[in-house]
DNA sequence: TACGGAAATGAAAATCATTTTCATTTGTGA
DNA sequence: TCACAAATGAAAATGATTTTCATTTCCGTA
């Protein structure tokens, strides 16, 4: 029951291993692959069950797909033209550790994101 | 500008402070309330920009919104039911300045969740 | 009180990601 | 070659959210 299309694995990782379902749609079109939009659901759907990719939400609902195995990490995102930065969690992981056991939680996660204007904006 | 309709926010607060549109439009409607839904997206978009409420994500993507103190704090959520804890910021508050100050992006914000499963599940 | 413009409202249509359906193609073992 | 299961993808369905736009409600002023 793999239906975990290895092209499709192939363009996420391309695209920074970190993409929307219909952003790896149209960067497969644009490269000139073959694909349905449906197969693209469906092996990302196949990616998160055999945990080889992550899903997680944009701000606007959109699913977004993460390889997993990458170096966890955090976003510092530009409110004007978008530019984002990658930087290290640091505190935040400690931080989210120690939370969720003062609180009697397992099996956590946690996301962090800081957003502004960059130099240019 | 304020467009924060009191029979919405009234109704998000009996429907125990945590729900999406749909279910507080339905929720109305039941309780013989005449009101469109579009305004209910309206009311509870005004409400999230007053800061009077939050707004998160479900795991399938739908909004929901939750009543909100106005202090600045994180939560820490429970995957299985729901449960919501309000918690402290404090190292994350440190670490988005410096974060923010060392590339030079100003006008900074931060989101920042913890989620896991709680103690009951 | 009557008028006029601004804000609020909501029904219906549009949008958009995601899922479902279903007919067709492909792969594989006997 | 044959039969059959799995994979594929176009098109339709779904469902939340947003947009449009005509109508109604408010409010300040003459
Ligand atoms: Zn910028
Ligand atoms: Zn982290
Ligand atoms: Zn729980
Ligand atoms: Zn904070």
């Amino acid at each position: 029951m793999s239906r975990s299309n290895p092209r499709v694995l192939s363009t996420l990782e391309r695209a920074g291993g970190f993409a929307s379902a219909q952003e790896i749609y149209r960067l497969m079109q644009r490269e000139g692959e073959s694909i349905g939009l449906t197969t693209v659901y469906r092996a990302l759907q196949s990616l998160v069950n055999d945990k080889i990719v992550d899903v997680l939400r944009r701000d606007d609902g959109e699913a977004i797909y993460r390889l997993c195995g990458e170096a966890h990490h955090h976003h510092l995102v530009c409110k004007g033209c978008g530019d984002t930065v990658e930087i290290e969690g640091g505190a935040i992981e400690k931080w989210a550790k120690a939370m969720a056991e003062e609180h009697g939680f397992r099996d956590v996660g946690h996301t962090a994101e800081i957003f502004g204007l960059c130099t240019k904006c």
